[in-house]
DNA sequence: ATCGCGTTTCGACAGGGTGTCGAGATTGTT
DNA sequence: AACAATCTCGACACCCTGTCGAAACGCGAT
């Protein structure tokens, strides 16, 4: 656990010295390699071997860079939380004047974070089941924009724009759980899904309807 | 694909004739070792022979009950799907009375078949990434699931009790698909999570004010 | 009783994946 | 040139899967 997330860490502070070679590029090419196989190909059917070889380096070598398979996904996935923290940053300070837009844009974001990094997203889900840093580190990940969408809630009801109801944290996530379930539907083509074209205005209606209920989002 | 399939149908049609005499007792003693163990831990690490001993045989004979690890979920699988069929039936046809009461069977029966199949569920959660068999059959469950919910919109839009809007089966989707997640979340005690007690309350709420928007859900 | 035939069981094997160890190659610094 | 940190890999032990063929079992027909 320790060692793993370690290793998943920013790369600055790492076990080794600054004074790097061949290392730094070998590590970015093993990411690349990682992230262009999970392209092609479910996460679980891609061996240490395919990373390690895709990169130009044996097996075990690929060992002296990471700790593990898991360990390779979980630095990807640190990358897309930074972007997604970063994307999530100032949408409720300006709530205030056109919330529709506003809400638009948190559900717009974290739809663009999902997209881009599709494979990694996937692949996350995935290995969620099995294991439980990819588990922690994407619930975290969850968790910040259950936040910002809880303090939205709660900003709109004290300006009296939204009414009271139920818990805003508890509206807060399970609202944004249904836009990461229906998202993957959507992105992995997955059972019964809504098209890709009109996911952001689906999933806004019902925020708005949840969070405004017969109040028409108001202009201000 | 085809021999899974098989071995995951209904018992009666198999390639074996009528006349069993241990058979049947051990695969049932499979099916019972598999639910026992799942809920211990994480379906991946369980192994074929956990299962083959539990079930007091062999690994090699394990192969003679089922064609590999995933078919057997897939046949607990295949209990749930008949089991779900079973709880959505006829809720829809009562709507007119008490559409509230109406709503809250049809999230309450989902959200029993998620308890009452804890084990299963999350196993299918996590084996739905990596088998495209698992895949297939839980779509199909929640296929069925968001029909049921996009008829009975449908059917309120047209008695006037509900507002159009966008397509019944975009929002059937979108709502089931948050059921899935959150219930799973909750059961799962899994990254942010609405308490037990409240995750029916909390759907319901999501739900009615989605299909009813500013109309209060009306008494008849 | 015993023969025959499906049913059931398992030892043994091949194949593929993981993770580790220790010896060696490489390269910047002194 | 020599040292040490960095980097690489062959070889190994281990675990898990899936398959094969031989053998044990149980029961009806002879």
């Amino acid at each position: 656990m320790t060692t793993a997330r370690a290793a998943a860490g920013n790369t600055a502070t790492r076990g080794r010295r600054a004074g790097r070679r061949s290392g730094d590029q070998r590590e970015l090419a093993i990411l690349a390699t990682a992230e262009r196989l999970m392209t092609e190909r479910p996460f679980a059917e891609i061996s240490i071997d395919d990373l390690a070889r895709g990169a130009g380096i044996s097996r075990p070598a690929f060992y002296f860079y990471f700790p593990s398979k898991d360990a390779v996904l979980l630095t990807l996935l640190d990358r897309v939380t930074a972007e997604a923290d970063a994307a999530a940053g100032d949408t409720l300070d300006r709530m205030a004047d056109d919330p529709r837009s506003r809400w638009r844009d948190l559900i717009g974001r974290f739809h663009d974070t999902f997209r881009a990094h599709k494979a990694v997203v996937l692949a996350c889900a995935q290995a969620r089941g099995a294991n439980a840093e990819v588990r922690e580190l994407w619930a975290a990940v969850l968790e910040r924009w259950v936040r910002c969408t809880q303090t939205a809630i709660e900003a709109e009801r004290r300006r009296g724009a939204a009414p009271d109801g139920l818990p805003a944290r508890d509206l807060a996530i399970a609202l944004n759980s249904m836009n990461e379930r229906v998202m993957h539907a959507t992105l992995a083509g997955d059972g019964p899904a809504v098209a890709e074209p009109d996911v952001v205005d689906v999933l806004l209606d019902v925020w708005l309807s949840t969070i405004y209920r017969d109040t028409t989002p108001p202009a201000d």
